[in-house]
DNA sequence: ACCCTGTTTCGACATCTGTCAACCTAGCCA
DNA sequence: TGGCTAGGTTGACAGATGTCGAAACAGGGT
């Protein structure tokens, strides 16, 4: 790995990818990315994401039951993050199979990756 | 620092915060964490938030000038970032000024963060 | 004291969102 | 074929959200 740095040089800038605060969005690209963003926003949502990241995949009938909340709403939701790119489902006989999109994920998390300069 | 790790240990492991896929969020975890990424789910918020995580600090006269928005609009969503916790305001005279709080911004980068085995 | 500029708050409005009940579709099995 | 079960789709409705104009507030300069 060789991780040592001089003093003084942040680890940070060596990092993957292009930080969100690298440099501003331009609308288009804020246009792209937020709608990944608003999918996560909601608590329900937030949950069925960590549900299906947790494990290679997951079937419906597994996700509805953690929830008071009717099949419907359940699968609303299930579209949104669909809907989002952020997960995949196929049908497999009876229950429909959820699993994660693995490329919208790292996008995001390369976004919030925070560059040296902007911590305090 | 001390970022060195034994061959075969995974450094996800040993970084600073719980990935969102290592396991199911809590209800309450998913209605603490939700509201950020809600705040961040609006085009005009995202790039209100690359902006000011691209500098060290910024006036929101700055800020304003960069959409076609009224000013009590652009002041709503930077309201919303400040009440998500993802910056920080204050006032130095005429102007406002406006930085990321790193805290925030940390914790969802890490919380994004995915482990190895749901990548395809 | 006054006014001027920058910023936030208030009030209103159209649109979007989360939720449910009811209905529809896909696959299984007899 | 028919019926059963798991999920998704539709329609409707209350409540939240994005937007603006007008008004209020904060500082600085005259």
């Amino acid at each position: 790995m060789s991780k040592q740095a001089p003093p003084g040089v942040d680890l940070h800038a060596v990092a993957c990818c292009p930080p969100l605060a690298a440099r501003p969005l331009d609308a288009d690209e804020a246009e792209t990315v937020a709608p990944m963003f608003k999918a996560l926003g909601d608590p329900v949502r937030l949950r069925l994401m960590s549900m299906i990241a947790s494990v290679p995949e997951i079937c419906v009938c597994d996700l509805t039951p953690a929830f008071e909340l009717s099949g419907p709403t359940i699968s609303h939701h299930l579209r949104v993050l669909r809907e989002a790119g952020l997960v995949d489902a196929d049908r497999r006989g009876t229950w429909v199979w959820y699993r994660v999109r693995p490329e919208a994920f790292r996008q995001l998390g390369a976004l919030l990756d925070i560059p040296a300069r902007a911590l305090a």
